[in-house]
DNA sequence: AGCACGCCGACT
DNA sequence: GTCGGCGTGCTC
């Protein structure tokens, strides 16, 4: 009998050392099945064991062979993960400057990384195939328009790359856009004889339960699984190893569904493109949108974005001709009209608890008639500030860089950076006084004035307070669409997603202070916020003529002008010369080097050193400055922001200077932040 | 990141 | 006399 050769197996850990670990396989007997790339295994590592992925098997180690160990066990039972996924997984390692193992191993369920493979093994026996003549058959949708029709042939005919830039007004059928692109895909590849599976991504969890009903209830026939973070572990699990499996048709998720594992992946959706959940902001920070791309990319398959309001980056790639452009101008639902956007001046007009004259008269309107209103403020609580008129003080929080909120129902101060909470003060902590005066409105102090103004009317607010309870905000929704509610009050919660048929009127209260932010992206998120709010009227289209009322006191603000216009494109070309002059995204490349410490100056010095580590032809390293909100549940944070007009020249310089930082003794907390979205 | 070892202050 | 603070060192 020959002797059994032992291999070395290369394996990426959950760890931040970047290095690949070699191990040892040695065969039980002739005919014990060798490890392959792709494969699972536990390992000892250190004092612990820890689960990894194969990245590499070889003849032999470079690594002294006393120091090598043993591989505890390879996991079998479950497929190796493709090469195509592999490549995405070290793809956003390097690109987001970290090491693969803190890519692959914290991106699967936690069962599959589980020491014990009982869960796994539970769980795959649980996971059913589906008949292997899987009828992709889609019941009946709605006829499309030409537009639409237009769309969905030009998508599902590509059977390369290319990225689609679906630019659609809110109710222009952009989803049906998607679904119907997904069935001639999935349809085509059937009748070739291939699996297919069609990846869709979506911002938001509490959106997924009825998009995944709409879905369900079109491919009947089909397997379909949704991913995101709240979804329970088992089923997590079960619905993970069924995209993995290929017995899903189509997988919907969030962010984290980019890095699905998906064998016969033909065509990627993200809808609502442009919207800031898709970057992950701890962690790994990648953009699934921007991953998402470049999956397409490396399977060489279509890939569709879409919104109403796209990002500058995929707007300037679409004008560019780098991206594919399609148009839905009309409401897709035949009555349904575009809503009249007015702003009110505020300079000119007397108020009422910040609420104007034509306000107030066009929801009495609602009321008498019996239709809905909607009323928009992105500030939770009472009051943003606690102030005294004697002596001054001011309700700033102890521990942040921010005033403590008055949340008035709870009768608590609350720092809404960190988890502190008080007592609302009786009197004033430096003076005594005992009249204390709440600054400027939140929700709760509007909601409480709608009870004095419109007595009799069914005002409910949606906000993350109100809606702490777990389905609490699913329930608060429906009691709108029951047509239970007739003034709906809320903060960003109430601007997405939903489609309220009985609703004519949206009122926007003070979005002015983004006009003024140091934030460059400020103005674009405003604008697509208040689009995207002004979408909630007039979905239905039977009602009378849906109105958006904006309270501003900057009605000659291009920002508006451009809003009541409903003219993104004339928003984002004047966006997009503005930062093509000021050198900014998506004319330059940014990376920031965030620092954080128990003293602000400690911050900065490791900044600065930081900032003369290495040259840097080519790449811009500015001044370390303080964050914004500098202190945070008492610590100081400071910020060192890079940029390039070269994105490959900036990677090179990161790759190697991160190597270096690693290396720096250091007591100071840092983290590399590729592409910035909030500086 | 974990997890251990190691050397100095306040408690049963 | 021990419990425990977090400094520093290592992980194939």
């Amino acid at each position: 009998m020959p002797p059994l050769t032992p291999l070395i197996l290369k394996l990426a850990l959950d760890t931040p050392l970047d290095v690949e670990f070699d191990y040892r396989w040695q065969p039980k007997s002739a005919d014990d099945p060798p490890p392959c790339i792709g494969q699972l295994a536990l390992v000892p590592f250190g004092r612990r064991e820890v689960v990894g992925l194969i990245v590499a098997v070889q003849e032999s180690s470079v690594y002294a062979p006393e120091k090598i160990r043993d591989v505890t066990e390879i996991r079998h039972q479950l497929p190796p993960l493709l090469s195509h996924w592999v490549a995405l997984s070290r793809f956003a390692a390097d690109y987001y400057q970290r090491p693969l193992g803190e890519v692959v191993v914290p991106c699967l369920p936690k069962n599959l990384r589980a020491l014990k493979a009982t869960a796994l093994n539970a769980a795959l026996k649980k996971t059913e195939a589906p008949p292997l003549a899987a009828n992709t058959t889609a019941s009946k949708g709605p006829d499309l328009n030409a537009e639409q029709q237009a769309a969905v042939g030009a998508i599902s005919a590509a059977n390369e790359y290319g990225v689609t830039l679906l630019f659609g007004v809110t109710g222009s059928g952009k989803t049906e856009v998607y679904l119907r692109s997904a069935e001639k895909i999935l349809d085509r590849e059937q009748r070739q004889g291939t699996l297919a599976q069609v990846l869709i991504l979506v911002p938001e969890i509490n959106l997924t339960p009825q998009l995944e009903n709409s879905i369900r209830a079109r491919f009947p026939g089909l397997s379909i699984v949704s991913l995101h973070s709240q979804l329970p572990e088992g089923e997590r699990t079960r619905s993970w190893l069924s995209a993995h499996l290929g017995y899903a048709s189509i997988v919907l998720g969030t962010r984290l569904a980019v890095l699905a594992s998906m064998p016969n992946l033909k065509l990627i959706i993200v809808d609502e493109e442009h919207d800031p959940s898709y970057k992950q902001q701890e962690g790994l920070r990648y953009s699934a949108r921007d991953l998402a791309i470049w999956r397409a990319r490396d399977l060489n398959i279509p890939v569709v974005i879409g919104s109403a309001t796209p990002s500058m980056e995929s707007w300037h790639h679409a004008e560019s001709g780098r991206y594919k452009k399609r148009v839905l101008a009309q409401r897709a639902a035949t009555q349904a009209v575009l809503p009249t956007i007015s702003l009110i001046d505020m300079e000119r007009i007397k108020t009422t608890e910040g609420l104007s004259p034509p306000l107030i008269d066009a929801l009495r309107t609602r009321l008498a008639r019996g239709e809905q209103s909607l009323l928009f403020l992105n500030r939770r609580g009472y009051a943003p500030v606690v102030h005294c008129d004697a002596c001054g003080w001011i309700s700033h929080c102890q521990r942040c860089t921010a005033f403590m909120v008055l949340h008035k129902p709870e009768r608590r101060l609350r720092c809404h950076h960190c988890s502190l909470e008080l007592k609302i003060p009786w009197s004033c902590p430096t003076c005594g006084n005992v009249n204390l005066q709440p600054l400027g409105r939140g929700t709760q102090r509007i909601e409480e004035h709608f009870h004095v103004l419109f007595p009799e009317a069914r005002v409910l607010r949606i906000d993350a307070d109100s809606t702490r309870k777990k389905g609490s905000a699913q329930a608060a929704f429906e009691t709108v669409h029951r047509g239970e509610v007739d003034i709906l009050l809320g903060t960003q919660m109430v601007a997405k997603g939903h489609d309220f048929q009985r609703l004519t009127l949206v009122g926007v209260i003070n979005p002015d202070t983004a006009l003024f932010s140091h934030d460059y992206r400020a103005g674009e998120r405003l604008f697509a916020q208040l689009m995207q709010v002004a979408g909630r009227a007039g979905r239905a289209g039977q009602l009378s003529q849906s109105e958006v009322l904006v309270q501003t006191r900057y009605t000659q603000h291009p920002l508006y002008r451009a809003l009541i216009a409903h003219d993104f494109p004339g928003f984002a070309a004047a966006t997009l010369e503005e930062r093509s002059s000021a050198g900014l995204p998506p004319f330059v490349f940014q990376a920031l080097l965030r620092a954080e410490s128990k003293t602000l100056n400690m911050a900065l010095e490791f900044l600065q050193h930081a900032r003369e580590l290495l040259p840097h032809p080519g790449i811009v390293i500015n001044e370390p400055v303080p964050m914004t909100m500098t202190r945070v549940a008492g610590v100081e944070r400071a910020q060192l922001l890079l940029e390039s007009p070269a994105r490959g020249a900036l990677q090179h310089f990161l790759k190697r200077w991160v190597q270096e930082l690693r290396k720096q003794p250091t007591r100071i907390r840092w983290t590399l932040e590729v592409d910035p979205i909030d500086i």
